[in-house]
DNA sequence: GCCTGGAGCGC
DNA sequence: AGGCGCTCCAGGC
C-alpha cells in the first residue's frame, strides 16, 4: 500500500474512523462497508473498507395462545414464553445453533400472514450470522411464527443501523488485521475491521461535512465477434478518469482533472497497419499498444487499481461491456481481476452462460464490482428521459446536441485496413467515455440516485441498477422498524410457487401460469378515464389537475396497512398466502383514526417538497440544481408509492389498499365533473386526475376567473387535496381517449406565447418512421396554427405538402433515416411464437446470429425494402425489413419501398389527425399522396341546415310539453320501496292522491331526503347530457358515438351520409328541468285540484307547502344555473367550419 | 367480422 | 420485477 494509513493519518483524535460510505456487500454473514476516508497528510480521501463481523440475527417467535399437540391440534393447556423458550432452545440445538440469547419483546404487526395478532409479546431470539439460518416456516406445539429468519446480514444491518443512504459514519473500536497478506480482504487503500455493529453509527446531518468527491471512471470498449464459437473478444478499451466529481456542485469543476488512456491490441488475423506507430505519436489521444488481450486486460486492472474510481459509467455497461470483460479476464487468465471490483477474489462465480455480453447480467456479476457504483447511461436514461431510441447516438444528439458517428460494430476489424483508420476508431472510443460521462453529468444521475437512495434508505448500487420496486421496499422497511412493526419476510418464490394472481373458476390454470414476456391481465380497476367529446376546438380549453391524487388520498383517508381493516381470517391460502389479495373492497378507516405509517410518510415527504421548493426560489446556481435534485427525488419517491403498492410480487404488496385508492380517485374524478358541470360548465375530457373545460370564450381574461371560480368550489370539499389550474389551451384537436394534441398558452416575462403540446398522437410513437412524424408535424401545426381568417387556406396547405412529400418521396429525395422505425423488444427475440410476422424480431434474429448483442428491452431499428432483382413478395412485409446497416453495405441491392412507407406509414395516422377537418378525407388525402383511392369509398358530405333547435319558449300545451320527460322515482324513507311522482295530485284506480305520499305506507317524504334525491336525478340528467352521445340519422347506419365535433358533424363512418345530432340534445334536458321545476308549482296544480271532489287532497297539498316549495326552489335553482348555457349551447352547434 | 396478443403510449 | 386504461396493428378463426 502506497498510502499511508496509519490511525492518525486517518483517524480522529479520540480514535474514531469517520467514513462516507457509497456501497457495502455481504460474504457469508460478514458485511463489507465500502467508502472513502480523509488522508489528513495529504488533504484527500482515499478508498475505504470495513468488515464488520460477528453479526447478529433477530428472530421473533410468536407463542401460541394454546398448546397444540404432536398432531397439530389445539389443547387447551395456555403457554407460557418459559414453554416457547423450551421448545425453541431443543429446536436451535438440533440446527446446530450453539450459542443464543433471547428476551420477550412487544412487537406489532399489519401484513398478509392471517392469524398474526396486532400486537403480541414475541421472544425475541439473537444469534450469529456464522450459525446456521433457520427455516422460515418454522412452526412448534408453543409458537406458530418466526419472522426474521432468513433476514440478510446486509438488510438486517442497514436497518437495524438505521443507514440512510450514503453518509458519513462514526466508527468506534476498529482493529486492523493486515499484519499477514492474506488477511487483506480489499483492494482500498484503507481496511478495517469491527467487531460490534453497534460500534457504527451515522452521523448526524447537522455536522455538516459535505461529501467527499468522487473518482469516475469512464469506460468504453471495441470487440470483434469470433467467428470460430461467436464470443466477443476486447480488442481496445478507452478510459477517462474524472479525479474529482463532486455531488453537491454538479457544474465544470467535475470535468477538470480527467486522465485518459486507450489500449489496443492487434488482431489475431491482422496485426497492426503500416505507419500506425507514427499516427499513435501524433495522436491527440494517448493509445497504449498492447501484444494480446490478456496484457491489454491486465493494463486496464492496474489502471483502475491505481485510480481507484468509486463510479464506473458506460453505456450499456451492466448489460453488456461488464459480462465480456470477465468473460475475458476469466478466458485470458488476467492477473488480478477481481480489482474491477473492490472485494479481493480468488473464486470465479458464475458468469453469463454463453459468450458473454449476450445474456442477462447475473447477480454474482454485479457482486464482483461491489465497493464501485456501476453508472450505466443506458439503464440510467431509460429510467429518467423519454427517447425513441436509446442509443448512445441518439441519447447524446437530444440531450447534449452532439452529432455521434455511428459505428458498426460488426466492420471493427475493417479499421485495422490503415493506420489513419485505426487511429480514428480509437479516436471515436475516446471520444465516447466522454460523451458517456457528459450524459452522465447531464442527465444527473449521480446526485439524483444518490438522493433517490438517502430518501429510501437502501443501497446506492441499487437505486443505479435495480428497478424502483427495491427503493421502495427499503423506504417502508425503515418506516415500519422505527414504529416496532415486524416487516413481512423476504419471499424467494421459484417461478411454480409465485402467488397465484386472478384466480377465477374458468381458467385458473393459465391465470397460474402467466406467460412470460407479455403483460398479466390486471387485477383491479384503476384511474377514470372520461369519454372526450371528439374534435377541434378553437375557443379556450382550460386543464386542471389533482397534484400527486394518489399520494394526496392515502393522506386524506388515512390509508395505511395500519388503519384498513383486513379480514385476515377470510384469506384463503392455497400456495402460501395470499397477501391481500382480496377482490372486495374494504371500508374506509373510520375518522380520527391516529394517523397511519404510511399517510404520515408521505406526508413528511410532501411537507420536505415544500420546504425546498421555497428554498429554491431564492436559490441559484449549484445551490438551485441540489434543490432541484432534491425536490424531484421526493416527488419521485412519494409517486411512486402506490404503484408498488398494487405490485403482487412485493413484499409490501397490498391489492387492497391500492384498490381503494384508485377507487377514491374514480369517485373524486367523477365528482369533480358533477361540480363543473352543475356550475354550468362544459367538462370536454378528463383522465385520471385531471379535466379538461371548454370556456366558449376566446378571450384569454376571462379564462382564469373560470378555473379560480371551479377551484373554489372543488377544493372546498377536501382537506388537502387540491385540484389546480394546470393550462390554458388556446387551440385543441382532441381525437380520442389519450391522445390529443393543443397549442398550451405560456407566461413569459408577462408576455403570452404559445407551445404545441401533443399527447398519444401517432406521432410522438417511435413505432411510426420520421417521414411520418414530419408529414404530421406539418399537417398539427397548420391545423393549430389557424387563424380563422386563413382558416380556409388550411386544407389547400395540406393539400399541395401531400403531393410534394408524395413526389419527393418516389423521387429518393428524403434520406433514409426518415424511413426508420423502432420497435422495442419486450422478450428475448427466440421467444416470439409469432416471429415471422414481426419486422424488429426478423431483424432482431439476423443480428443476433450476427454475434451483435440484442435483449429483451432493447430497441430495435428497421426499414422496409424491395429487392432490386425481386419483386414485392407477396407475403407480408416482416421478411423485407433490415437494420439501416443493412440498407447502407455497399451493394446491397435494397431500395426503400416508398409505396409502404407512404400507404402505411403516412397516410393512416394522417388520416386518423385529419378526421375532424371539415374538407378533406381519407381518400383526398390517398389522392394528393398519390396512392390508390379505390380503397377509399369518397364521403359526400351533407350541406343540410342545422336542424331547428327547440325553441325555449314553446307555445305547447303541458301535456305536449312533457310528454317525453320522465317522471320522478323517489324512494320512501320509511318503508324503502319506491314509487313514481309526476304530479303533486296523482292518480290510482280512478282516486287522487298526494303525490309526495308513499303509496305503500301513506308516509309523506321528507324535505331533506326528497330535495336529495331529486337533486341526484337531476345531476343525472345533466350528466347524461353532458356525456354527449350523438347518433347518426341515417337510419341504415345508426352509429353512436359521443364525438361532438365542433368542425363538422358528418358521421364519420365510412360511406355513410347521415349526419350526427346529440342523442339527448339540450332541449331534451331543459325541458326535464322545466318539468320538475312544473310538478312543484303548487299555485298552478291547486288551480287544476277540484274543489268539490279533491278537498282532502287540497288539504294535504297546503299542509305541506313547504316540502313543494323546498321542491320547486331545488329544481328551479338548477335552471337558473344553467340558463346561459342554453343560449351557448345553440351557438356551439353552428359549428366552425374549416372549408376547402 | 370478431377475438386475441403485443406495443406503446397517458396518467 | 411499480400500477391500470386505451388505442392500434396483425393474425387466426
Amino acid at each position: 500500500m502506497a498510502v499511508d494509513v496509519h490511525d492518525s493519518n486517518i483517524k480522529e483524535e479520540d480514535g474514531t474512523l469517520r467514513m462516507y460510505w457509497i456501497d457495502a456487500c455481504e460474504i457469508r454473514g460478514v458485511v463489507y462497508l465500502f467508502g472513502k476516508v480523509l488522508q489528513k497528510s495529504t488533504n484527500t480521501y482515499v478508498s475505504c473498507c470495513v468488515a464488520v463481523h460477528n453479526m447478529e440475527r433477530n428472530l421473533f417467535v410468536l407463542p401460541r395462545p394454546h398448546r397444540v399437540d404432536s398432531e397439530g391440534k389445539e389443547t387447551n393447556v395456555e403457554v407460557e414464553m418459559a414453554d416457547v423458550y423450551t421448545e425453541f432452545d431443543s429446536i436451535r440445538q438440533a440446527h446446530k445453533i450453539t450459542s443464543w440469547l433471547s428476551k420477550p419483546v412487544e412487537r406489532k404487526y399489519a401484513f398478509e400472514l392471517p392469524g398474526i395478532p396486532s400486537t403480541a409479546e414475541y421472544m425475541k431470539v439473537v444469534y450469529k450470522y456464522s450459525l446456521p439460518s433457520l427455516p422460515t416456516d418454522l412452526k412448534g406445539e408453543t409458537f406458530s411464527h418466526v419472522f426474521g429468519a432468513n433476514t440478510s446480514a446486509l438488510e438486517h444491518f442497514i436497518i437495524k443501523r438505521n443507514l440512510m443512504g450514503p453518509c458519513w459514519l462514526e466508527i468506534s473500536r476498529t482493529r486492523t488485521n493486515n499484519t499477514k497478506v492474506t488477511a487483506i480482504v480489499s483492494w482500498c487503500k484503507a481496511e478495517f475491521i469491527v467487531d460490534n455493529e453497534k460500534d457504527i453509527k451515522p452521523m448526524n446531518e447537522s455536522s455538516d461535512l459535505p461529501p467527499p468527491p468522487l473518482v469516475v471512471m469512464s469506460l468504453s470498449m471495441r470487440t470483434v465477434i469470433n467467428p470460430k464459437d461467436k464470443t466477443n473478444e476486447i480488442v481496445s478499451v478507452s478510459t477517462s478518469v474524472y479525479h474529482e466529481v463532486r455531488l453537491d456542485d454538479p457544474v465544470e469543476s467535475n470535468r477538470k482533472n480527467v486522465s485518459k488512456q486507450t489500449y489496443i491490441r492487434p488482431l489475431t488475423t491482422s496485426p497492426f497497419p503500416v505507419g500506425f506507430d507514427r499516427v499513435v505519436e501524433n495522436s491527440k489521444v494517448k493509445i497504449l499498444k498492447q501484444p494480446s488481450e490478456r496484457t491489454l486486460l491486465n493494463l486496464l486492472l492496474a489502471n483502475i487499481f491505481r485510480t481507484d474510481p468509486d463510479v464506473i459509467v458506460g453505456h450499456n455497461f451492466v448489460g453488456f461491456d461488464l459480462d465480456v470483460l470477465l468473460h475475458r479476464m476469466k478466458h485470458t487468465k488476467a492477473d488480478h481481476w477481481s480489482r474491477v471490483g473492490r472485494l479481493r477474489r480468488t473464486v470465479w462465480p458464475k458468469l453469463q452462460t454463453g459468450a458473454g455480453g449476450m445474456g442477462d447480467t447475473t447477480a454474482q456479476e454485479k457482486n464482483i464490482v461491489s465497493g464501485r457504483l456501476m453508472c450505466d447511461t443506458y439503464l440510467g436514461a431509460k429510467e429518467h428521459v423519454r427517447a425513441k431510441s436509446y442509443s448512445l447516438t441518439n441519447l447524446v444528439a437530444m440531450q447534449l446536441g452532439v452529432n455521434r458517428e455511428d459505428v458498426e460494430y460488426e466492420r471493427v476489424p475493417q479499421y485495422f485496413n490503415s493506420a489513419d483508420d485505426l487511429e480514428r476508431m480509437l479516436r471515436h472510443s475516446d471520444f465516447d467515455t466522454y460523451l458517456c460521462a457528459e450524459l452522465m453529468f447531464n442527465l444527473q444521475l449521480l446526485p439524483l440516485s444518490r438522493q433517490l437512495t438517502t430518501l429510501s434508505g437502501n443501497l446506492w448500487s441499487m437505486t443505479l441498477t435495480a428497478g424502483r420496486s427495491v427503493r421502495n421496499e427499503y423506504l417502508l422497511l425503515h418506516e415500519f422498524h422505527r414504529n416496532k412493526y415486524i416487516c413481512p419476510d423476504k419471499s424467494f418464490y421459484k417461478d411454480k410457487e409465485m402467488p397465484i394472481i386472478n384466480i377465477d373458476a374458468d381458467d385458473a390454470d393459465e391465470a397460474a401460469a402467466p406467460k412470460k414476456g407479455s403483460k398479466r391481465k390486471p387485477q383491479y380497476s384503476g384511474g377514470l378515464v372520461l369519454e372526450p367529446k371528439k374534435g377541434f376546438y378553437d375557443q379556450y380549453v382550460l386543464l386542471l389537475d389533482f397534484n400527486s391524487l394518489y399520494p394526496s388520498i392515502i393522506q386524506e383517508y388515512n390509508i395505511c396497512f395500519t388503519t384498513v381493516k383486513h379480514d385476515r381470517e377470510k384469506v384463503t391460502t392455497i400456495t402460501r398466502s395470499f397477501k391481500f389479495d382480496d377482490d372486495t373492497l374494504p371500508e374506509y378507516p373510520e375518522e380520527g383514526l391516529p394517523q397511519g405509517i404510511l399517510p404520515r410518510l408521505l406526508a413528511n415527504l410532501v411537507d420536505r417538497r415544500r420546504e425546498v421548493k421555497k428554498l429554491m426560489k431564492s436559490a441559484s446556481g449549484a445551490k438551485y440544481e441540489e434543490y432541484d435534485i432534491r425536490q424531484k427525488g421526493l416527488k419521485l419517491t412519494a409517486n411512486s408509492m402506490y404503484g408498488c403498492l398494487g405490485a403482487a410480487y412485493s413484499r409490501f404488496y397490498a391489492k387492497q389498499l391500492a384498490m381503494l385508492i384508485t377507487s377514491r380517485g374514480r369517485e373524486i374524478l367523477q365528482n369533480t365533473v358533477d361540480l363543473a358541470t352543475e356550475s354550468g360548465l362544459d367538462v370536454i375530457y378528463g383522465d385520471t386526475d385531471s379535466i379538461m373545460i371548454n370556456t366558449n370564450t376566446t378571450k384569454i381574461e376571462e379564462v382564469k376567473p373560470v378555473a379560480e371560480n371551479l377551484k373554489k368550489i372543488v377544493n372546498a370539499r377536501y382537506k388537502l387535496l387540491e385540484i389546480e389550474m394546470d393550462g390554458m389551451y388556446q387551440r385543441m384537436l382532441l381525437l380520442k381517449k389519450k391522445k390529443y394534441a393543443a397549442l398550451m398558452v405560456v407566461e413569459k416575462n408577462g408576455k403570452y406565447e404559445t407551445v404545441v403540446e401533443t399527447k398519444g398522437l401517432d406521432m410522438v410513437r417511435r413505432d411510426w418512421c420520421g417521414l411520418s412524424q414530419d408529414v404530421s408535424n406539418y399537417v398539427l401545426t397548420q391545423i393549430l396554427s389557424s387563424d380563422n381568417q386563413d382558416r380556409e387556406h388550411v386544407v389547400e396547405n395540406i393539400h399541395n405538402y401531400l403531393r410534394t412529400v408524395g413526389e419527393e418521396t418516389r423521387k429518393g429525395l428524403i434520406p433514409m433515416d426518415k424511413f426508420v422505425v423502432n420497435k422495442g423488444l419486450t422478450k428475448a427475440p427466440e421467444d416470439y411464437a409469432d416471429a415471422k410476422s414481426q419486422p424488429h424480431v426478423q431483424v432482431a434474429l439476423r443480428q443476433k446470429r450476427k454475434g451483435i448483442s440484442i435483449r429483451a428491452g432493447d430497441t430495435v431499428p428497421y426499414v422496409i425494402c424491395v429487392h432490386d432483382d425481386a419483386p414485392v413478395s407477396k407475403g407480408g412485409y416482416a421478411d423485407r425489413a433490415y437494420h439501416p446497416d443493412e440498407v447502407m453495405a455497399p451493394g446491397s441491392g435494397l431500395t426503400i419501398d416508398y409505396e409502404y412507407y407512404l400507404n402505411q406509414q403516412v397516410h393512416p395516422p394522417l388520416d386518423r389527425l385529419c378526421g375532424p377537418i371539415e374538407g378533406t378525407d381519407a381518400s383526398r388525402l390517398a389522392d394528393c399522396l398519390g396512392l390508390d383511392t379505390s380503397k377509399f369509398r369518397s364521403v359526400v358530405r351533407s350541406d343540410t341546415q342545422d336542424q331547428e333547435m327547440q325553441t325555449l319558449g314553446s307555445q305547447l300545451s303541458d301535456a305536449e310539453r312533457y310528454k317525453d320527460a320522465e317522471s320522478l322515482e323517489l324512494c320512501c324513507r320509511a318503508c324503502r320501496s319506491t314509487f313514481t311522482c309526476s304530479s303533486l295530485m296523482m292518480e290510482k284506480d280512478g282516486a287522487n292522491y298526494f303525490g309526495l305520499e308513499c303509496p305503500s305506507c301513506k308516509a309523506i317524504a321528507q324535505p331533506a331526503s326528497a330535495s336529495i334525491q331529486l337533486t341526484n336525478a337531476i345531476r343525472k340528467y345533466i350528466r347524461t347530457y353532458y356525456q354527449g352521445w350523438v347518433v347518426c340519422d341515417d337510419q341504415g347506419c345508426r352509429n353512436r358515438t359521443r364525438m361532438i365535433s365542433v368542425v363538422g358533424r358528418r358521421c364519420l363512418v365510412e360511406g355513410c351520409r347521415g349526419s350526427m345530432h346529440r342523442e339527448y340534445s339540450d332541449g331534451s334536458l331543459y325541458t326535464q328541468l322545466s318539468f320538475f321545476s312544473h310538478i312543484f308549482d303548487i299555485n298552478k296544480t291547486l288551480e287544476k285540484v277540484d274543489f268539490e271532489r279533491n278537498g282532502a287532497l287540497r288539504v294535504q297539498i297546503e299542509q305541506n307547502r313547504e316540502l313543494v316549495r323546498v321542491l320547486k326552489v331545488t329544481a328551479d335553482k338548477y335552471i337558473d344555473k344553467n340558463a346561459r348555457r342554453y343560449v351557448d349551447l345553440s351557438r356551439l352547434f353552428s359549428f366552425v367550419k374549416i372549408a376547402a
